[in-house]
DNA sequence: CACATATATCGATATATGTCAATGTATTTC
DNA sequence: GAAATACATTGACATATATCGATATATGTG
């Protein structure tokens, strides 16, 4: 051991397990892409993500689950639309966890 | 098709891939809690890491590793120890990304 | 130089994830 | 209620990743 040992207590176990599964839903391009598109317009239909990524529409359905279920966007459905907009308070809060950087509490 | 369609060009890929990559490196939580270690301490020796974190030294040595190359820590040999510390620049421009929302330049 | 210690790499294994075709479900329209 | 459309789920496959034990490399010490 080369110098003062960390008595800090790292990231709680539990906050860091819930704070990499929210990264995880922002780790992949394709779901950085349809964000962009959803932050962009406010407001996007299902419908209008798969042609301009040129991916499957299962793909799309299945990319934003995951983005549901990281509570990163919301949904509505209006008729036999489903229509998704950001949550821009989980976005606020994965930038507060990024400054000063990852702190305790 | 419901409404306007998307004449919105989404995030380019080159640069979401790259989004993407570092935000990958945040998504571990045993990433997160080396990445809360080194931020509360400033400087870190990576001797010090495994024991609080209940983890073996080679699963920290590649933890390290990638957050090195997703430019989130830099590192400085020292004797025989390596110090890292975070790149706050890097941080800085995560958290740019989130605001207002992954916008396209 | 031999030895101890810090860190990295390798090999193996288990698990997770992205993708699509096919199919299922829900909603509107005729 | 039948047909059409929007979206979700399933199954299959390929790829990526987290982890550790064993081993290699690098640095300091006697």
């Amino acid at each position: 051991m080369c110098c003062t040992p960390l008595l800090t207590i790292a990231l709680p176990r539990s906050d860091a397990d819930e704070l990499a599964a929210r990264f995880k839903a922002l780790a992949d391009p394709v779901r950085l892409r349809l964000l962009s598109l959803i932050a962009d317009r406010g407001e996007v239909c299902a419908c209008d993500l798969a042609v301009p990524l040129g991916i499957s529409q299962p793909t799309v359905s299945h990319h934003l689950r995951t983005l549901f279920e990281a509570d990163l966007v919301e949904r509505e459905r209006r008729g036999r639309w489903i229509h998704y907009r950001l949550v821009d308070s989980t976005v606020e809060a994965l930038r507060q966890a990024l400054s000063p950087a990852i702190v305790p509490s």
